[in-house]
RNA sequence: GGGCACAUAGCUCAGCGGUAGAGCACCACCUUGACACGGUGGGGGUCACAGGUUCAAUCCCUGUUGUGCCCA
C-alpha cells in the first residue's frame, strides 16, 4: 500500500541506486537501436551543484530520459574539467593555509599535490548530479585531464601545429598580475570606476612651446613612445611632425597622427604607450614605434626597457628610478604628486573609466608584450561558420546563431598558452638556441632536436600549459577515444543535441564546433539548444555577494528532487531566464502530492496495471472520453519535447492529470469504483491503463515518483519504467460521441455550480435540476448521467422541467434547453433578474460583434470562410440564447 | 555607440491575424468517501505608446518610450 504522503527523501537515493546498479544509463555500442548522444557540458572539478546546473540538467536529462523511452540507444556522457585557475586557485589556497607555497613545492610535487586534491575532494558535483536524478552513464565518466584525452590535446597540438595553424607570436596579451598569467579576451570583464582624467603639459623638443595630452593612466607615460593627434584636427596640425620630451624620462618622442586620436575626447592629443594599450599597441604597429615594457608580470613598473635623460624643468632621473619595483597604482600616485610640483599638471577631472578586470582573479587586468603560443582561429572559424549557415548544426532558439556568428566573423588569434601548472602542458621543447620542437613526446621532440642540431643536444620542454578550453573544444570525440578509432566514436559522433547557457556559445560551443570540424571532418552536434539563466524569485541574478542563492540540494531536501525539476521544467519556455524560488518548488510538489494522492485512490480501489487492455476495448462514454483525451495528452507532450518546449510539455501533462483525470474523471468514476460489474471493470482498467500513461509521460520530467508508483502498480519491475516504452498517440472508437457527452456533463455541472455558488446556496441544501425546452436526446444523456450531476451538482432530481415553472426558479440556458433549478425561498428574485440581465447583456454584446462584422460587405467577401460561417454561427446561436434568457426572465417577471 | 531580446491580470509567464489564457496570489463558500500540499465558485486586463498594412491587429511592419543582456 502507498503511504498516506508521498516521502520522496526516503525513495528517491533507493532508486537511483536500482537505476545504476541495473546499468539503466548504459548506452550500447553494440546494439542496432539509432544512438541519441548528449555530452554533458563538462562542470569545474572543483564545482558543486548550483541552480545553474540544476536547470541544464534538468533539461538533459529529459531529453535522455525522453530518448531512452523511444528506444534509442541512448549515450549520456558525464565528466569533469580540470579546469585550470579555478583549480589551482584552490589547491594554492590550501597550500597558503598550510604556510607554504607552490613555489616552495616544486612543479612535480605541486601537481602530485593537485591530484591528490582531485582525488579526495574533486568531483563532488558528480554525487549530487545523482541526487537531480540525472541518468548519466557513469561507467564511461571522463576526465580532461585523462591520459586518454591528454593524448587527443597532444595529438590536436601537434597535428595543428604542423598545418601552422598553432604558432607562437610576441603580442599584446590580457595579463593577469594576481595568476601572472595570460587570460583570454572572454576572461577579461569590463568594469566602470570612478577615476581621474590627467591633463598634462608635454614640453615641445624645440622649446616653442606644449602639447597637452589627456590621460587615465598617467603611470604608463613611462612608456609613451609618441603622442598622436587626429589628422583632421587643426589645432594640432602645425605640430605632426615635431617633437615633445617625456616629462618623466627626458625622451624625445614624435607627434604623430593618426585618426584613432578622437578630438572630442580629453585635450584631442593622446599619448600613445604601444605596449601597455591595445589601441596604442595598433597605432604603434602603424608608425613603426618602438614598445617598451615599463610593467612587470606582477604589474610592477620596470625601468629595464627605458633611458632616462635629465632635462630641465623636467623630473630629475633620480626620482623616476625611485618608481623601480612600485606596484602600478602606487607609482601613479607618485608621479601625479610629482608632476603637479613640476607644474607639468594642467587639471584633474572626475572620469568614469572602463577598467578591464579578470573574471576570477578580480584584479586589474594589465595589457602586456609577451611571447605566447595562438591558435589562428580564423581559419579554423569558417567551416563552423559555414555549419551553421548551411543549418548542419541550428541553435535552438534560433536567435543566437547571431551571437555565434558576431564572434567567430570577428574572431582574434586564441592565445592558447596559460602561465599555470596545472593543465596539459605544452608539447613543445626549446634548444640551446631556441630552436622550437614540437612532437607527441619528449622522445620524438629529443630525436627531432638532435637530428636538427646533428649531435645529441640537450632540451626544454615549455613551462607552459594550455587554457582549459583548449581541452574543453575535444570533448565531443576526445571522450569517445579519439584519436584511437573506437566503436563510441564511430556511433555516438556527432552528438545530437548539446544544451547550454548563452554565456558559453563563444568560449566552448564555437570552439568545438572549429576542433570538431577540423579533426572529424564534421560537426559536434546538429543542435545547440540554449536555455536561459536561473534568476531569484524577483528576476535577479543570483550571486554570492547579493545573498540570494539558492542551493539546489537545500530545495531537494525540503520538496524532492521530482518538485525541484518539474518546477524549472513548467519554467523553461524558449529565451526566458528560470525565475526561480521555493514557491515555484513548493507548487511542484503540490503536483506532485496531487498525483500520489489520485495513485492511492486508485490503489484503494483495487487498481492494478493490465497488460491486456487496450484503447479498442472501451464501450462507455467515460472511458473513451478519457482514453481520447489522454491521447491528446500524449502527441502535446510529443510534439513539446521534439520542439524543446520543457513549460509545454510539463503544463500538457499537468493539465490532463489535474483538471481532466483528477477533477473531472475520478469524480465521475467514483462510484463505479466501488462497485463489481463488467462497467466498473472497464472503469477500473481504463484507469489503470491511463495512469500508466501519465507515468511514462512524465517519467522524463520527475523519474523518481513516476517509477515508484510504476512498480507499485505492478506496470513492470522496479526501476523498470526508465526503460518502458514512450507512449503514442492512438484512435479510439466514438470518441467523438464521448466527448460530446462528457463535455455536456462537464458544462451543466459547472453552470448549475456556478449559479449555486453565485446565489449562495449552501452546498448542504440539494435542489432538483430540471431542463426545459430540451430535446429528448439531451433528456436522455442527463438520465444517464443521473447520478453524477446528483452528486456533483447537488441535484436533488432530475427531469423535464415543468410547463408552470416554480417562482423562484434560478435558469441557466445551456445549448437549446434551459436548466431550471426551483429554489425557492434560497435565493433572492431581484438577483436572479439582476444575474439573467448581466447575461443578456453579455450575449446581446456578442451577437453585436459578429453582426457588424457581417454586416461589412468586405469581411464577407474577403474572409476566409470559415470565418464568415463561424460569425453566422455566433449570430444565430446568440440570438436562441436570447430568446431563452428573456423567456427565462419572463418567468419571474 | 552597435547588436539581440523583452514590454499581456497584483506577480511569473503562455498565446501571436478572426470575441484574451494558465499557475501563483486575492475574495467567498466547503473539513463530501485519494488529496486543506485539497474541492467549488468568483473578481481582476483600452495585451507599453503612436502610426501603418489588412475586411479584421495583442499578434505583422515602422517609429517612440522603458527594461534586460551581449559586444565595443
Amino acid at each position: 500500500m502507498l503511504s498516506k504522503s508521498h516521502a520522496p527523501a526516503a525513495t528517491e537515493q533507493t532508486i537511483y541506486a536500482g537505476w545504476e546498479g541495473g546499468a539503466a544509463f548504459a548506452a550500447d555500442p553494440q546494439s542496432n537501436a539509432a544512438p541519441f548522444t548528449i555530452m554533458i557540458p563538462p562542470p569545474n572539478v572543483t564545482g558543486s551543484l548550483h541552480v545553474g546546473h540544476a536547470l541544464t540538467f534538468t533539461v538533459q536529462d529529459i531529453l535522455v530520459r525522453y530518448r531512452r523511452m523511444t528506444v534509442r540507444d541512448t549515450l549520456w556522457q558525464p565528466g569533469t574539467d580540470h579546469a585550470g585557475i579555478a583549480t589551482q586557485m584552490v589547491v594554492e589556497r590550501l597550500l597558503a593555509s598550510e604556510g607554504t607555497t607552490r613555489q616552495a613545492l616544486g612543479r612535480d610535487a605541486f601537481l602530485e599535490r593537485v591530484w591528490q586534491w582531485k582525488a579526495s575532494s574533486g568531483g563532488t558535483i558528480t554525487g549530487q548530479l545523482r541526487r537531480i536524478g540525472a541518468s548519466l552513464d557513469w561507467p564511461r565518466e571522463r576526465f580532461t585531464m585523462d591520459d586518454g584525452l591528454s593524448e587527443a590535446v597532444r595529438e590536436v597540438f601537434v597535428t595543428l601545429h604542423r598545418q601552422g595553424l598553432i604558432y607562437r607570436d610576441r603580442r599584446l596579451v590580457n595579463w593577469d598580475p594576481k595568476f601572472q598569467s595570460a587570460i583570454s579576451d572572454l576572461e577579461v570583464e569590463t568594469v566602470e570606476l570612478r577615476g581621474s582624467i590627467w591633463k598634462l603639459r608635454y614640453p615641445l623638443a624645440d622649446g616653442t612651446g606644449e602639447i597637452v595630452v589627456a590621460t587615465t593612466r598617467p603611470e604608463t607615460m613611462l612608456g609613451d613612445t609618441a603622442v598622436a593627434v587626429n589628422p583632421e584636427d587643426d589645432r594640432y596640425a602645425a605640430l605632426v611632425g615635431c617633437y615633445v620630451i617625456l616629462p618623466l624620462t627626458g625622451r624625445r618622442v614624435p607627434i604623430i597622427a593618426d585618426a584613432y586620436s578622437d578630438p572630442e575626447k580629453g585635450t584631442g592629443a593622446v599619448k600613445i604607450t604601444p605596449a601597455h594599450d591595445f589601441n596604442d599597441f595598433e597605432v604603434g604597429r602603424r608608425h613603426g614605434l618602438a614598445m617598451p615594457s615599463v610593467l612587470d608580470r606582477e604589474a610592477k613598473i620596470t625601468l629595464a626597457e627605458i633611458e632616462l635623460h635629465a632635462a630641465p624643468g623636467l623630473a630629475d632621473p633620480d626620482f623616476t628610478r625611485t618608481l623601480e619595483g612600485l606596484d602600478r597604482f602606487e607609482a601613479r600616485k607618485r608621479i601625479v604628486a610629482e608632476l603637479e610640483r613640476l607644474e607639468l599638471l594642467v587639471a584633474v577631472e572626475p572620469h568614469t573609466n572602463q577598467v578591464p578586470h579578470g573574471d576570477r582573479s578580480g584584479v586589474a587586468i594589465e595589457p602586456l608584450l609577451t611571447v605566447q603560443w595562438y591558435c589562428n582561429a580564423e581559419v579554423l572559424a569558417k567551416p563552423a561558420i559555414a555549419a551553421v549557415e548551411q543549418g548542419r548544426t541550428k541553435f535552438v532558439p534560433q536567435q543566437w546563431e547571431n551571437t555565434f556568428f558576431a564572434w567567430l566573423r570577428d574572431i582574434q588569434p586564441w592565445c592558447i598558452s596559460r602561465q599555470l601548472w596545472w593543465g596539459h602542458r605544452i608539447p613543445a621543447w626549446y634548444g640551446p638556441d631556441g630552436a622550437v620542437f614540437v612532437e607527441r613526446d619528449e622522445t620524438a621532440a629529443q630525436a627531432a632536436a638532435d637530428a636538427h642540431y646533428g649531435a645529441a643536444t640537450p632540451i626544454e620542454r615549455d613551462p607552459d600549459v594550455l587554457d582549459t578550453w583548449f581541452s574543453s573544444a575535444l570533448w565531443p570525440f576526445s571522450t569517445l577515444g579519439w584519436p584511437q578509432q573506437t566503436p563510441e566514436l564511430a556511433k555516438y559522433y556527432p552528438g545530437d543535441v548539446l544544451v547550454t547557457g548563452f554565456d558559453i556559445i563563444f568560449f566552448w560551443v564555437a570552439r568545438m564546433m572549429m576542433m570538431g570540424l577540423h579533426f572529424m571532418g564534421d560537426v559536434p552536434f546538429h543542435t545547440v539548444y540554449i536555455h536561459g539563466l536561473v534568476r531569484d524569485e524577483r528576476g535577479q541574478k543570483m550571486s554570492k555577494s547579493k545573498g540570494n542563492v539558492i542551493d539546489p540540494l537545500a530545495l531537494i531536501d525540503q520538496f524532492g528532487a521530482d518538485a525541484l525539476r518539474f518546477g524549472i521544467a513548467r519554467l523553461c519556455g524558449p529565451g526566458r531566464d528560470v525565475k526561480l524560488g521555493p514557491a515555484v518548488v513548493e507548487t511542484a510538489r503540490g503536483f506532485i502530492t496531487k498525483l500520489w494522492n489520485a495513485a492511492r485512490f486508485a490503489e484503494m480501489n483495487g487498481i492494478r496495471a493490465d497488460a491486456d487492455f487496450t484503447p479498442d476495448q472501451a464501450t462507455l462514454p467515460l472511458t473513451r472520453w478519457l482514453l481520447a483525451s489522454v491521447s491528446d495528452t500524449v502527441a502535446e507532450a510529443t510534439a513539446a519535447l521534439e520542439a524543446f518546449r520543457f513549460d509545454d510539455y510539463a503544463n500538457a501533462c499537468y493539465r490532463f492529470a489535474w483538471n481532466t483525470y483528477c477533477d473531472w474523471f475520478l469524480e465521475f468514476a467514483n462510484p463505479a469504483l466501488a462497485t463489481e460489474g463488467q462497467e466498473a471493470a472497464e472503469v477500473k482498467r481504463t484507469a489503470a491503463y491511463v495512469q500508466g500513461l501519465m507515468l511514462r509521460l512524465l517519467h522524463p520530467c520527475i523519474p523518481y515518483v513516476t517509477e515508484e508508483l510504476w512498480a507499485e502498480f505492478g506496470y513492470g519491475e522496479a526501476c523498470s519504467l526508465i526503460r518502458a516504452p514512450w507512449p503514442a498517440s492512438f484512435t479510439v472508437p466514438g470518441a467523438a460521441e464521448a466527448r460530446a457527452e462528457l463535455d455536456w456533463v462537464v458544462r451543466l455541472i459547472s453552470e448549475v455550480r456556478a449559479v449555486r455558488a453565485e446565489m449562495n446556496v449552501a452546498p448542504s441544501i440539494k435542489a432538483p435540476v430540471l431542463l426545459r425546452d430540451a430535446t429528448p436526446e439531451t433528456l436522455a444523456r442527463g438520465e444517464r448521467w443521473i447520478e453524477a450531476i446528483g452528486r456533483m451538482a447537488r441535484a436533488s432530481e432530475f427531469g423535464r422541467a415543468p410547463l408552470e415553472i416554480a417562482r423562484g426558479s434560478a435558469q441557466i440556458v445551456l445549448d437549446e434547453a434551459t436548466i431550471v433549478i426551483p429554489l425557492l425561498g434560497l435565493i433572492d428574485l431581484d438577483a436572479e433578474r439582476a444575474r439573467l440581465t448581466k447575461d443578456r447583456a453579455r450575449v446581446e454584446k456578442d451577437i453585436d460583434t459578429a453582426r457588424r462584422k457581417l454586416d461589412n460587405a468586405d469581411f464577407v467577401a474577403r474572409a476566409k470562410p470559415e470565418v464568415v460561417e463561424e460569425n453566422r454561427d455566433r449570430v444565430t446561436a446568440g440570438e436562441g440564447e436570447l430568446v431563452r434568457i428573456d423567456a427565462a426572465l419572463a418567468r419571474i417577471a
